[in-house]
DNA sequence: TACTATTGTTTTATCAATCAAACATTGTAG
DNA sequence: CTACAATGTTTGATTGATAAAACAATAGTA
C-alpha cells in the first residue's frame, strides 16, 4: 500500500465526497460519487482503485466505498479547511453563501498545516470578539454599498 | 490557437514565472523557468509549446519566451491574487512571511472573479481603517501569545 | 577560430485523470 | 422467477505533466 504518496486534489475531493456520503446516506456508492464529483462512473472506479492501493479507502468489487482511518483523517482535514475558509469568505469578505462555498471548495486543498492552524485560531478567536467583528462587517458593508452606489 | 481553453495550475505558474523573469531579467529563458518552477527543462519546453498553441506565449526554437497580451492578462491576475492573499495571511492571520507566501502561492489559483474582487476591496478598505486593523492584530497576537504560553 | 560549457530540444516513457462504449452484475417490479 | 432498470466494471483512448537521456545549438573564452 505504498506508504503516504502525496494526495492529489482530485483524490482529496473524492475522499471528501466519500465522507459526506457516508454521513448522509450511510455509505458511498460509485454512482453517487460520480454525481457528486461530476465525473463518469468509470473515473470513480479508477480513483477508488488508486485510493484503495494507497490504503485510504476500502472498496470491493460491486461493493460500497468506505474510508479507512487514514482516509478519514484526510477527508476530515480537508472538510475542516473547507468550513474555515467558508467562514472567512462569508463573515469577513461578506461573499454570498454560494460564492463563499464554491471558492472554499477550491481553496481547501491549498493550505499547509501552519496556515490551517492559524486560520482555525483566527476564526475561533473572532467568535470571542463579537464587537470587533461586527464593527468590521458593518463598516465594510457600508463601504461596499458606497462603492456600488458610486457605480450607479 | 483554440480559443480560451481553461488554464491549468501548472500553466498559471508558468505564465507567472515568465512574467517575473521578464520583469527581473528582461526575458524568460527555458533554464531559468525550469529553475523557478523546479521542473526539468524538457517539461518547460513542452509547457511553452502548449501555451504557445493557446496563444498565451510566444516562443521560437532556441529563443526566449514572451507573454502575449492574453498571457500577460492571466499572469497579472494570478500575481495580483498572490499579493492579496499574501497580505491577508500576513496582516490578518499574522503568519510569518515565508509561510504566508508559500500558501499564497497555492491559494492564488483558486479564486474566482467575485472572490478576487471582494478580496481586493477588503484589503484596500482595511488600509483605510488602521485603527480597526491594528486593534485586530494587537488582540489576535495577544491571544496567540497566550495560547503559546498555555502550552509551555 | 576552436574548444568547452551552457542552454535548448527531441524522443521515449510513465502516471494520473478523464471519457465513451461495451459489458457484467445487482436489484426490483410484475 | 423473469424482465428490465439501475448500478458497477472493463477496456481503450486521449491529454497534460512529468522525468531521463541522447542529442543539437549557442555562447563565451582561450
Amino acid at each position: 500500500m505504498s506508504v503516504s504518496h502525496p494526495v492529489s486534489l482530485a483524490q482529496e475531493d473524492c475522499l471528501e465526497a466519500v465522507l459526506r456520503l457516508q454521513q448522509s446516506q450511510g455509505a458511498a456508492r460509485v454512482c453517487d460519487l460520480a454525481t457528486a464529483l461530476d465525473v463518469h462512473k468509470s473515473t470513480v472506479v479508477a480513483m477508488l482503485k488508486r485510493l484503495t492501493a494507497q490504503g485510504l479507502v476500502t472498496h470491493a468489487r460491486y461493493g460500497l466505498a468506505t474510508l479507512t482511518p487514514a482516509g478519514t483523517a484526510i477527508a476530515s482535514r480537508v472538510g475542516a479547511q473547507h468550513e474555515l475558509l467558508r467562514s472567512l469568505l462569508s463573515d469577513l469578505l461578506l461573499l454570498d453563501p454560494a460564492t463563499a462555498d464554491a471558492n472554499a471548495c477550491r481553496l481547501e486543498h491549498a493550505l499547509d498545516a501552519d496556515a490551517h492552524q492559524r486560520l482555525r485560531e483566527a476564526v475561533l478567536f473572532a467568535a470571542t470578539r463579537p464587537r470587533l467583528t461586527a464593527n468590521w462587517r458593518r463598516s465594510f458593508r457600508a463601504h461596499l454599498d458606497n462603492r456600488k452606489a458610486d457605480r450607479t
